[in-house]
DNA sequence: TTGTCCAGCGAAAACGTTTGCGTGTTGAAA
DNA sequence: TTTCAACACGCAAACGTTTTCGCTGGACAA
C-alpha cells in the first residue's frame, strides 16, 4: 500500500527542486527538454496526480457544488440531481449532496457544514419546515459570505438568487383544461397545504380554468390534504378521505398535485365501480414511475425535472466562472415550462 | 459581501499572532483568560469558521465520503444514499456522489477525479460495462493508494474489501417457495441475463425452491430480458416477450426479478383476462412506490436499501476511523437478510 | 579578460490551519 | 540583587500546490 505520490517526493528522487518538477510536468518552456521528459516518465510511472485539496486552497476554489434538498427517495429530486451532475460533470465539477429531511435545523446545520471552504457554490430546495417558519437567514448569510445559491423549484421571492422554477400555475391550468375540453362538469382538486407554494400555485391554476369555461370554484370539490398523509404509510387515511369526496359529489374529473394522490383517486373510483377514463378521468401532476406504469397509465403535467438540474447547473456554474459579473447584482429566474404527457386516463 | 474572515484577519485586528488566535479559540490554557475572551468574542462577532480545505490538506482526511453508483433515479439506490447519507453526516461526514451511468469509463473517470485527495473512501455499486468487461484495475488501484473501498449490492469476489449484499438466493427462494405453498404448479420466472450476479442469484433461488417441491424446473419459463428493455421506452417490446410466455404456457405465477417486470406481466395478465390474483400470482423482487401502489398491490421482496446504506458507511468509517486495524487486512460481507412483504398479487 | 545575455533552474510566498518549541516578561524565592 | 519558574505569547514547520522572481553558469562578443 504505497500513498499517493507527490511533487516533493518525486523532487527528491530526481534530484531537483519542486518547482522544477511542477514546471516540468505543465511542460514549461523554462525547463529543459531533457529535464520535462525525464519528470514526466517518472511521474508517469508512480502515476502522478495533483492533490485535488491542495488544488483548492491554493485557487480558493473547490469545483465543488453544495446540493441541499429535502428528500433524495424522490423522482422529482433524483432527477434534479440527475440533471445537476450531468453538466457539473461536463464542466469539471463534483457534487455533494445534503438532506434537509425537511427540517429547519438540518438545513441550516448543512449548510455551514459546506459553506466553510467545501463548496463553491450551492443548489437547492427550501425544506418545508423553513418555508413553514419563513426563516431565511441562513440563506442571507451564505449568499453575504460571497456564495452564489441557485434556488429551484420550492423557492421564495424574498431571496436574492438565481431560481429555477416550474410554470406551476399554467401546468395546473394546461391540465384541467384539457379535462374540461374532454367533457368533464364536476372537476375535483385534490392538493395540499397552502405553504408550499405548489399547493397554492396549482390550486390558482386550477381555478383559472374553470373561470374560462365560466364554472364558479366548488369549495367542496377542492380536497386540502394535510402534509402527513404524503407518507406512503398514512395511504389509508388518504383513502378515507378520497372516499368522503366521491361520496359528497357526484366528480367526473380530477386533477392531483402529485401521482400518490392520483392513483389513490384511481383506486377509490375503481373500488367505487367507477371506470377510468370513460366515467372519470384524471390528471396528475409530477411524471414519475407510477404515472408511467399505474393501470391505466396516468396523464400526467411533466414538470421536467432533470432539465431543471441542467438549468440550475448553468446558472450556477455560469456564475461561478463570471466572477467579474458577480456585482453586476443581476439575478435570473428561468421558467420551465410544463408539458401535458397524455396517456390512458384521460379521454 | 463580506469574504469569510481567517486567522490571519483576526489576528491582524487584534494585533497578535495566528497562533495564537488558533490557540485561543480551542481555549488552550497556555493562552490568558483575557486574549482567550478577547479572541473568542471577535470570532464570534465576525461567525469565524475554520475553513475545511485547510483542515483537509492539514489533517491529511476529509471528513467526506464518495459514493458511486449507475444511477440515481432509482428507487433501491436512493434509498441507499439516505441510509449512507444517514450515518455519514451523524458521524461528522459529507458525501460526494459520482454517477457512472452504468458506464466503464464514467466509473473509472469519476473515481480518479474523486480519489485524488477529495474524499477519504468509496461507497460503490459496480457499473454494468464493468461488470461484463470484468476490469476491475481501477478498484485495485484505489484500494492500494490506501483508499477504502465498501461496495454493495453489485460486487465482485475478486476485489478485496467490505462488502454488503442482499441475500438474493434465499431471497428469491423465500418468494418462490411462497408462490408455491399457495398452490402454484407453473411458475415463470422473470430475470435479466446472467453477468448480473442479481439475475443469476436469483434464478437460481428459484430453481433451488422448486427442487425442493420436486419440480424441474422448465427452460421455457425460465425467460431472461434483455438488458436494453429496462428502460422505460421500450415496455413495448417487453409486453410482447410476455404475451409469448404467457401463450406458450399455462402460468399461475411469476416471480419478477424486479417491479416493472412484475407490473408489466400483470398488465399483460390482465389484458388476458386473467385476476390476480385469482388465476395467477405475482411476486416482485425490490420493495419500491410501483409496488405499494399498483393495482393490485404487489408482493415484493424487499431488500431493505437504507439499511444496506447505513451498514455500509458504518463499515467504511470504521475502517476510517481505525486506521491502526486497517493493516489487519481482514475484510467483511455483511449480508443484509431480505423480508417478504405480502400484498394483493398473491393469495 | 571582461561584460552581457539567456537558458535553466531554485527559493520563497501564498492558500488557512495546527502545534511543538523557543523566548521574553513577570513575580517570587533565595 | 540574583535566579528561576511560570506564564503568555510568537515563530516556524507542515500539509501539496502554483507562480513570481532571482540566481547561476556558460556561451559569446568585444
Amino acid at each position: 500500500m504505497k500513498r499517493k505520490i507527490t511533487l516533493k517526493q518525486i523532487a527528491r528522487e530526481l534530484d531537483v527542486s519542486i518547482s522544477t518538477v511542477s514546471k516540468a510536468l505543465k511542460n514549461s518552456h523554462e525547463i529543459s527538454q531533457d529535464t520535462r521528459d525525464k519528470v514526466q516518465a517518472f511521474a508517469k510511472l508512480y502515476n502522478y496526480r495533483p492533490n485535488n485539496i491542495a488544488l483548492s486552497l491554493k485557487n480558493r476554489k473547490t469545483k465543488t457544488i453544495g446540493i441541499m434538498i429535502p428528500e433524495i427517495v424522490h423522482h422529482f429530486f433524483s432527477k434534479v440531481i440527475k440533471g445537476i451532475e450531468l453538466v457539473a460533470n461536463k464542466r469539471g465539477y463534483n457534487v455533494i449532496v445534503g438532506l434537509s429531511n425537511e427540517s429547519f435545523d438540518k438545513e441550516v446545520i448543512n449548510m455551514e457544514m459546506l459553506a466553510n471552504g467545501s463548496i463553491d457554490g450551492f443548489i437547492l430546495s427550501i425544506s418545508k419546515e423553513t418555508l413553514l417558519q419563513q426563516d431565511y437567514h441562513h440563506f442571507n448569510e451564505t449568499i453575504n459570505q460571497g456564495m452564489p445559491i441557485v434556488m429551484f423549484d420550492r423557492v421564495v421571492d424574498e431571496i436574492q438568487c438565481d431560481k429555477v422554477i416550474v410554470d406551476d400555475l399554467n401546468g395546473a391550468k394546461k391540465a384541467v383544461l384539457k379535462l374540461l375540453k374532454t367533457g368533464c362538469k364536476q372537476i375535483a382538486i385534490i392538493t395540499t397545504n397552502d405553504y408550499l407554494s405548489i399547493g397554492k400555485l396549482r390550486t390558482e391554476g386550477y381555478v383559472q380554468a374553470l373561470e374560462e369555461f365560466n364554472i364558479k370554484p366548488n369549495p367542496s370539490l377542492i380536497l386540502k390534504i394535510e402534509d402527513k398523509l404524503l407518507s406512503d404509510e398514512n395511504v389509508d387515511e388518504l383513502e378515507k378521505e378520497l372516499m368522503q369526496l366521491f361520496s359528497d359529489n357526484s366528480i367526473d374529473g380530477i386533477f392531483a398535485v402529485n401521482e400518490l394522490y392520483a392513483v389513490t383517486a384511481m383506486k377509490v373510483a375503481r373500488r367505487l365501480g367507477l371506470i377510468v377514463p370513460n366515467d372519470i378521468q384524471v390528471i396528475s401532476f409530477s411524471d414519475g414511475v407510477l404515472s408511467k406504469h399505474s393501470t391505466p397509465s396516468l396523464t400526467t403535467v411533466s414538470q421536467h425535472g432533470q432539465e431543471m438540474g441542467e438549468k440550475a447547473a448553468e446558472l450556477l456554474i455560469n456564475r461561478l466562472e463570471n466572477e467579474e459579473d458577480r456585482d453586476v447584482e443581476h439575478y435570473e429566474t428561468v421558467v420551465i415550462e410544463t408539458e401535458l404527457i397524455e396517456r390512458d386516463s384521460t379521454k
